[in-house]
DNA sequence: TCCTACTGACTGACCAGTCAGCTATTAATC
DNA sequence: GATTAATAGCTGACTGGTCAGTCAGTAGGA
């Protein structure tokens, strides 16, 4: 085994991720107005001071949690697309499923929720979280939405507004857990509302039977 | 014409909605927590004590603007479907162009917002909001959903998932109106967003017609 | 003259962000 | 290999500013 690096130089490397972990858990428990820099250094297991040295704003910390989280599902959405070619409404349904798995993460669900919140505070986030995450997430969407319309698997539809109705009810399942999921007493398990939602919408936007009688 | 009242007299009856239009107004601008309880007392024409002598606290003030904003809507929402007996599909139109109108007033679509970004910090007004509203709204929509499908007008589903994905795209488009909609280049008029719902929708819990054929 | 609505200066608590200094580690020197 | 020097990483007391909430006092109205 290669020997451990010093231990003061691994931490350096260490720190910022370790700062956006337990900073994620604060924003998740109390929002970002009401976490303080101390709770997010005590947390992490380090003086306020430190985060200070890798972050220079409370601001910064949350928009480097964003950019952290965010991007990499973005990717392997991406990826998993192309990795799996095939008719239009298998590819909607790996979306869905893919959605699906990020939002059962409580960790994750949460980022949304809180660009949501903050969107007013932080413009800046606001327009890189269009841009980044919808603006790609969406455009992916048509994309899959445009093949199955060519094929004459869907009906020719508006491309953005049907993007749009499809993620509508996964985004807001997980808006909905985050809010209200600890006070439901017999929760709608997310697994279902998504299968029905893959039911229907796929039913909605089937191109119709060829009828034979004609 | 009656003589006006004593102006002393008639502003008290007044202040309490006074303060509360203000303070929705700097929380629509600012947020719940960045918002100084100075802000809503010079918007309302007033010293930051006279707010003080109507709530007692800035939590007190979020809860009555809630409150106060919310319930009527629904009110109105049902009388209007006991004023409109028909066709359960025509119901659900009812209701679509009800959250619609709601939705075009940007006053009240930062409520949900507001409730949703500080569902943390007001576990009461969580809860109220979610029995309340959301309780009201979908057992509402259950009702119109379970007239239909006993009539054989819809399929048989689940009510209360299918509620949910009704209801969906109405509430994300709401939330995407206050925070993306300052940016968007080519916005998508929320009008023809729920037009395609609605089409999309009742396509999709429609009964099959009766087949001739068979 | 009394009362009711209102005022706004004030207090106490809180907290983001700073910085002088401490400590563990590595490098240099003998 | 022991001692000292240099430095990178970290600390936490402190500052300056902000703001929720209070209350002694003012003024309009009956």
């Amino acid at each position: 085994m290669s020997s451990p690096p010093p231990r003061r130089a691994r931490r350096k490397a260490d720190r910022p991720s370790e700062v956006l972990d337990a900073a994620l858990d604060c924003f998740r428990e109390r929002g970002f107005a009401a976490t303080r820099m101390e709770d997010i250094a005590v947390r992490a297991g380090v003086s306020k001071g430190t985060v200070y040295l890798y972050y220079p704003s409370k601001q910064a910390v949350f928009e480097a949690l964003v950019r952290a989280n965010i991007l990499p599902n973005l990717e392997s959405a991406a990826a998993s697309l192309v990795a799996h070619p095939g008719p239009a409404s298998a590819q909607l349904r790996l979306m869905l499923d893919f959605v699906a798995q990020v939002t059962s993460n409580p960790r994750l669900v949460a980022l949304p929720k809180l660009v949501l919140a903050e969107a007013g505070n932080f413009p800046d986030l606001a327009v890189f979280y269009r841009r980044e995450v919808v603006g790609r997430g969406l455009a992916m969407l048509e994309g899959v939405l445009a093949r199955g319309m060519a094929a004459g698997e869907f009906r020719p539809l508006p491309l953005t507004a049907t993007a749009r109705l499809f993620l509508a009810p996964l985004l807001l399942n997980a808006l909905w857990q985050t809010t209200f999921a600890a006070q439901e007493s017999a929760p709608l398990p997310p697994a279902e509302l998504l299968a029905l939602h893959a039911e229907l919408f796929l039913r909605a936007i089937a191109a119709p039977a060829e009828d034979p009688h004609r």
